[in-house]
DNA sequence: GCTATGCAGGTTGTATACAAGTGGCATATT
DNA sequence: AATATGCCACTTGTATACAACCTGCATAGC
């Protein structure tokens, strides 16, 4: 019994209920979440044959699950011969960094103008606890609130296509770096201020200073990750 | 025999020796042919059974090649009751052109910073192919080197994700609004102009200037887009 | 005339069967 | 001992079979 088998065999209750009625989206959220938490190295083999007795269904939406991260970039399939957990290099941090650069401002701004009460209260909270798990120096549960806060704004997005793409960039940067174990404190609380920073400013509606709050908030990710990737 | 078919039955020979050994590629490269130049209306129903048995091939690689498409925008896909060529409005043509505009002056910057001898002699190329296009009158003759020429752009950009982003932004708005057919001559003219400018740029290694003529070009195709769309 | 019902054809979703190819290991051979 | 060879388990790719469902139309009933 593998890491992929234990993570399965692990959280079968919380999905039994998860009646997307269509068996390669079930397929395509409990991969998503093994590759993500189930702490799978890349290059890990994944067997179709395998994964689609674990989770007890056919080989066909398990194929189209797995051609969907694909696309995403979570998995690489050679052809014919495997399809593995996806082996980024470090000039793939660096390439999505770079487009996330590129996109976020941008959405910020749109978010800034468009943003409901609801939404700035969620972001909100999100920044209240990423305190409260800074000071306590809480990495999973600051990377759960991240998480949150970063789909709130996705999804606050008027232009919806950017919030989708702008989550995929996110994700394909954690699955790789396993950000959430590696950052300091200090970098906890640095990257929290930096949030309120954001929430501050749309709050208030005011576009150019979110805009320009998201740029400090991702150059400053990148640093961090920039100082992490290279020593070690 | 409708439109589809009368597409598929025409062209068969320039696919034969297209042998990715993949026939989904097969499926997805002669799909997405057919819905940019056999004139699919949008909501044209695309019934996997149908399309399987034209190319020749089962429906499990139809199928795989729909839902490539459908991860591009280019189809649409209703679970459990069909498969349509995509109805994009006109909300998402402005979405797709302020994400163009947030990725491809970034793009430019890093084409301008390592672009090879060779791919701006194919960008002049462009250019000159476009400028005699123009004077013609030859609107499909224009939309190819222009194709051509954000493809090589694309190419030439170190970060491939970003490249592959943009041509999938671009691809999306030019199903929608069939561009070529609807620009006039003097619009032709003037982007011409502007892609002069761009190749300009780049070609004398300037990012800023290559980054702001890329920014000036795709206002200005909003603008004519919009002119265009809303007249009508 | 209008509504409801049911049947028929077609659609997608899923499961399974089959084919071709790969890789590794054990064995045989030099 | 080292290398070559052949087999076997396992992989993905494709084809096909089956089930559930939806849609539209025709018919029956009011």
């Amino acid at each position: 019994m593998d890491a992929l088998e234990r993570f399965f065999s692990n959280q079968n209750a919380e999905y039994d209920q998860d009646d997307s009625l269509l068996l390669r989206e079930v397929a395509y959220e409990r991969l998503k979440d093994a590759i993500r938490h189930a702490n799978l190295p890349p290059g890990e083999p994944l067997s179709e044959n395998r994964i689609s007795k674990m989770l007890g269904i056919s080989r066909t939406p398990v194929r189209e699950a797995l051609q969907m991260l694909a696309q995403e970039g979570l998995v690489e399939i050679i052809p014919g011969r495997a399809v593995r957990v996806a082996n980024r290099s470090f000039r793939d941090v660096v390439d999505v960094l770079y487009i996330r650069l590129l996109l976020e401002p941008g959405m910020m701004r749109l978010v800034a103008e468009n943003i409901g009460d609801e939404h700035v209260a969620v972001l909100w909270d999100c920044v209240v606890r990423m305190e409260g798990a800074a000071e306590e120096g809480d990495r999973s549960g600051w990377a759960r609130a991240d998480t949150v806060w970063h789909e709130t704004v996705s999804n606050a997005c008027p232009n919806q296509l950017l919030g989708e793409m702008a989550m995929q960039m996110r994700n394909r940067i954690h699955r790789y770096a396993n950000i959430d174990h590696e950052l300091k404190i200090e970098q906890l609380k640095l990257g929290t201020a930096e949030h309120r920073a954001i929430v501050d400013a749309v709050a208030a509606r005011d576009a150019d200073r979110a805009e320009q709050a998201m740029r400090d908030h991702l150059m400053s990710l990148r640093n961090n990750l920039f100082d992490q990737l290279i020593y070690r």
